[in-house]
DNA sequence: GCCGTTTTCGGCCCGACTGTTTTCAGTCG
């Protein structure tokens, strides 16, 4: 369901890759990306604006601008075409792989007319890269495993499974002699919803022990780079680990430098720039005597840069460093914050735990309320019938006063059915404490068709909250698709929270859809559709989502007390009679 | 190609590691 905004960075980006085969001049593709980045961050549909209001973009001058003008009128960009023509599709895929840069692809491509990664594995095996220049038995090696590496997963990973692996490493690391601090930093930090590698962090004042202790960890399969102060592996589930160790003055400066993003870094060494100093790994320092300035904490650097520290998930260069010089940087929600969770099953429906057990493994967490939401009898295969449901509540009300302090909500996660109707009739839906809808068939319809089916479902009085609205499953099934603008706008107009499933291989909405559907005033509920016990924990996923998206606790419905929850829930049965 | 309280020209973030082109280009983050 892409933006003209997102399409637009797409062709810019694919406008760069190009450029950096065929331009002499790296600054030239540079501007590209720079220019795609302000675009897919910029807050306006571009496909709304002219010519003039295209030219307001940051980093988007006339020879872009036009482009993007064309793109928008056109649907395609005539000098796009150009290098289209010039370099095969499948030499850009090249540069996918992990040490091939638009260079080699480009020699791949002239020397032995080398135009897809299938062709390159083919070359190597008949022996054809042989004395080519820049190729020898060693970078083939790597090729190969780079091609491996390609082919698995396309190389990126679910969150929630790069931050185990990298939380068991952490725990091995600190163990290691001379380790002083340890700690994951890079898009792990920031919580994007796929991790392409692991990156970690090192304190040690004898850094040659240390990584000789790390690249022999038995969760290390192979080790790829191996120096003084930097490493990198492959562990034996196929993912790559890069490990810097640094001293401990500069940790706060390492951390910021790891944990990027690289745009971000790029923003904020700008403005060291500016003030006459020099940023890097290992501190800040006065550009012309090179004496150092601070290093110990991101505070301190930050706070010598003239800004405040950014919460990781907002260091995206999307705005974040401008907000902050504005004095306008959200106070994003925590997870401090959450007081409750709005969408979780037991083994009444697909669950795996029963109520009791849910409930006993969620007064761990000092909710203020807890909501129970199997599902209705429209996903059939669930087998839920009214007499089920009602039996439900009756054991929900009884296990009430087992726990006290955290008031125990009814509810259930209706079914859009093709049309946007639901499983029960308002009479019984009444009944209900909390309801949330989602989309779990007819995936495929039109966008037309699925748009209006949402806007429905919201329409309906006693529904509160659209589930996973995109129903996407990452790496595995594609967002549906919908008329984002319609949608939020309905949701804002109707009251009904917007989910932001917590769940790793959901993330849904995700945080780009965030940020849009707030722009309409959209209120969310940051939940974490738990089957077990053990996923109540994934609500962290949740709120770095949310946060990603600059959501502060005034945007999330299950900040809120109970009170006034309620009375978010019954004003859109109120407003729709 | 973009941009500007040093500038409308001349810069553009910065450093580590690898492999190979035996002094540094390419790639990566």
């Amino acid at each position: 369901m892409p933006r003209a905004n997102d399409e637009v960075e797409s062709v810019l980006l694919e406008y760069a890759d190009l450029l950096s085969i065929l331009s002499e001049d790296p600054f030239k593709p540079r501007a590209y990306e720079k220019a795609a980045r302000a675009v897919g961050g910029y807050p306006a549909d571009v496909s709304t604006l002219d010519l003039r209001g295209i030219l307001a973009i940051p980093s988007v001058g006339k020879s872009i601008g036009e482009k993007i003008h064309e793109f928008l009128a056109t649907g395609s960009v005539h000098d796009l075409e150009e290098l289209r023509a010039q370099i095969p599709a499948g030499v850009r895929e090249l540069m996918a792989i992990p040490g091939l840069g638009p260079k080699k692809a480009m020699v791949l491509y002239q020397e032995v007319g080398i135009e897809s990664v299938d062709q390159l594995r083919h070359a190597i095996d008949a022996h054809q890269l042989a004395g080519l220049k820049g190729f020898g038995a060693k970078t083939e090696e790597n090729v190969l495993r780079g091609i491996e590496q390609f082919r698995q997963a396309g190389g990126r990973v679910q969150l929630g499974l790069a931050l185990d692996t990298a939380e068991a490493l952490l725990t091995e690391l600190q163990a290691i002699r001379g380790v002083r601090r340890a700690a994951y930093a890079g898009s792990l930090r920031r919580m994007q919803e796929t991790i392409g590698d692991i990156d970690l962090l090192v304190a040690g004042d004898r850094p040659g022990p240390i990584m000789d202790s790390f690249t022999s960890l038995p969760a290390v399969a192979r080790v790829l780079a191996k120096g003084e102060t930097k490493s990198s592996v492959v562990t034996t589930k196929g993912l790559q680990v890069d490990l810097r160790v640094i001293p401990i003055e500069a940790w706060g400066a390492a951390l910021i430098y790891f944990t990027g993003s690289k745009a971000h870094n790029i923003r904020i060494r700008e403005i060291a720039v500016r003030k006459k100093l020099k940023l890097n790994e290992y501190g800040l320092f006065q550009a012309k005597t090179g004496e150092l300035i601070v290093a110990e904490t991101e505070e301190a650097v930050y706070e010598h840069l003239g800004l405040p520290i950014f919460p990781p998930t907002l260091r995206e260069d999307r705005g974040e460093i401008e907000a902050a010089l504005a004095g306008d940087l959200p106070d994003v929600v925590q997870p401090k914050h959450i007081r409750g969770d709005l969408h979780t099953h037991t083994n009444l429906t697909d669950g795996l735990a029963s109520l009791e057990q849910m409930l006993e493994a969620v007064s761990q967490l000092r909710y203020a309320y807890y909501a129970v939401t199997d599902h209705a009898p429209g996903l059939a295969m669930q087998r839920m019938t009214d007499e089920k449901i009602i039996a439900q509540r009756e054991e929900l009300r009884n296990l009430q006063t087992k726990h006290p302090k955290m008031a125990l909500l009814h509810g259930s996660e209706l079914n859009i059915d093709a049309e946007g109707g639901a499983d029960w009739p308002a009479e019984f839906l009444q009944g209900f404490d909390v309801l949330v809808a989602s989309v779990h068939s007819h995936f495929n319809q039109s966008k037309d068709e699925m748009t209006r089916r949402i806007i429905r479902a919201m329409e309906n009085p006693h529904v509160h909250i659209i589930g996973h609205p995109t129903a996407r499953l990452i790496g595995k099934r594609q967002a549906v698709e919908f008329d984002l603008d319609e949608v939020f706008k309905a949701a804002a107009r109707t009251g009904t929270a917007m989910e932001v499933n917590a769940f790793p291989d959901r993330l849904d909405l995700k945080d780009e859809h965030i940020l849009w559907a707030k722009r309409h005033g959209v209120r969310f509920a940051v939940n974490t559709d738990s089957h077990a016990t053990t996923h109540l924990r994934v609500m962290r996923f949740g709120v770095a989502t949310a946060q990603r998206g600059w959501l502060t606790k005034d945007d999330v419905i299950n900040t809120w007390p109970l009170a006034k929850l309620r009375s978010f829930f019954a004003s859109k049965a109120r407003r729709s009679r």
